[in-house]
DNA sequence: CCGATCTGGTGCATTCAACGCACCAGTCAG
DNA sequence: CTGACTGGTGCGTTGAATGCACCAGATCGG
């Protein structure tokens, strides 16, 4: 296993931007990790990064040889997967990129039903915009992705897709709480606090307000969810988030979703990269999340 | 690249069924083999090969080990083929498991063609029946399969298919030489020579001999398609082959459809395994044949 | 303009992992 | 039983990878 250990080295450099820099952070000196990048780039028959008067960057071969290099060692896992598997172990490893919505409820659970079934499976779990998830999966640094309204979706498989409808949050005691039907236009009136522009649900809610010639002006803008949350049972406030991260067992906060005439329900996702194979551990995992999201309540 | 050299020291022991064998194969001692195996079932996690009294054999999960090396060797070269072509180089190799149909024009032109473009790009040709071309794919010991009328389809891509009617062939003085349409009935009058129950050809030929209550009863049956070719100038007896491996150049031997009214055309197909990415040099070798074969004349 | 401080690259002595040799235990055919 | 196989192991040796010291070149600050 030589090679991995080459690898792990040269993305160290290409991480790093230089040698030296590299080696000190793998605890070798910089002479050992000269000589191992020279002697991969001979036996592969190519430079793989270019030098520059202050370092090295990575080349376009680079770049393939990088992606190989992760693919190989992705491959690899779901190998060693697959054997445990079929030992009877099932063992594995599996990282998710998600949305902070699935943090508080679904993800937890899902996880740790999982587990108590396969205590041998571990987890990793990287919260990620809808953007910065693609990018995960492509670079095989992570094998799933939960996220609500992606962005770009070349490189992205869907294995499930759910409707989710925006929601509204707000104190029990908000004026809107009693109406029957709860309207866009009213929810902009009132003081409002919305999350940033690379969130789903901001997007979502800014083409609403668009089209109903409104904008969303929020008294807060923030990258946390929880923050929202928390908030809107400060101030009198209207939080916007989708209903898989709320609970209606929470009684401090009351959620209800904005009229379908407004808006229509986004999609939360759940997605792989295109083309490749997942390791017995992830897929399974998989097969339960998209069970789990087809037999949730449509709110 | 220690770890190539040890997957082809595994290879060489799954081959041979023996460490010491493989050991004499590789040009080193048995104990160095035996170790370079044990210390690769103890990174890997588990042992690969089963000891029996008289050897080792794969595993299952040495199947998997063996299957996953094979891809990361293909996707190695074609890494390095990408490299090569961004660079301008042009290098790189292909390898075509094919009927023995293709050896005497079609495959010496195209290869010839392409070569002259290319200089750089090397060929590997393996001749192989339909069903061996289809596990020289699986098993990435070969890139592109041309076959006739391939039996199983599971892990086969389609690149291009092209009709090929069957043909008789016979000497310019036959007496069949002066008929106007070639039925079947006549030529399983005349004294016949075939190829062997695995070929394609001869799959149809027996069809369409019980879909008129004959049977195909050759004279001489052969694995040789040049057998076919040169026995019937020196007996007056009637051959069977497909156009693509035939000259009408040639005057020593005349060769017909047999009539579409006795026996459909059968296919001849170009492909690769499924889900595999192919080589710079592959895929546009590939795109070559596929034109070829669009615009070869039908017969 | 010059020295300090970066960068990647290289000759040389050292060291440790992989190797070959010799040998052991078990199996099986005759 | 014998001889010829098999995989596995202790031991001395060797060579590839390493660390150290150093070089050449580029950049930046004063």
């Amino acid at each position: 296993m030589q090679h991995l250990e080459t690898f792990r080295l040269i993305e160290a450099i290409a991480r790093a931007g230089s040698i030296r820099k590299a080696a000190e952070d793998s605890n070798i000196t910089a002479s050992a990790l000269n000589r191992r990048l020279a002697r991969f780039e001979r036996e592969f028959g190519s430079q793989i990064f270019e030098r520059l008067p202050r370092g090295v960057r990575l080349n376009a071969a680079g770049e393939l040889v990088l992606q190989h290099f992760r693919a190989q060692l992705s491959d690899l896992a779901r190998v060693q997967s697959q054997v445990a598997d079929l030992r009877g172990v099932r063992r594995g490893h599996v990282t998710i990129a998600c949305s902070q919505a699935l943090l508080p409820f679904f993800l937890p659970q899902q996880i740790a039903a999982y587990r108590t079934a396969h205590p041998g499976v571990t987890f990793a779990v990287n919260v990620r915009d809808r953007e910065q998830a693609e990018a995960e999966l492509v670079s095989f640094r992570s094998d799933l992705a939960l996220v609500f309204e992606p962005r770009v979706l070349v490189d992205f498989t869907v294995l499930h897709a759910v409707p989710q409808p925006v929601c509204a949050l707000f104190a029990p005691d908000h004026p809107l709480a009693g109406r029957p039907e709860l309207r866009l236009r009213d929810c902009l009136d009132h003081p409002h606090i919305a999350p940033a522009q690379k969130y789903g649900v901001r997007g979502l809610l800014d083409t609403a307000a668009k089209a109903i010639g409104r904008r969303v002006t929020p008294v807060v803008e923030t990258e946390s969810f929880e923050l929202i949350r928390y908030y809107v049972v400060h101030e009198r406030a209207i939080g916007f988030q989708i209903p898989i991260g709320l609970s209606s067992q929470d009684k401090s906060l009351i959620f209800r979703p904005i009229s379908g005439r407004d808006m229509p329900p986004g999609n939360l996702l759940l997605g792989q990269m295109r083309g490749r194979v997942l390791s017995v551990a992830t897929s399974r995992f998989a097969d339960q999340v998209a069970l789990a999201l087809a037999n949730m309540p449509n709110v």
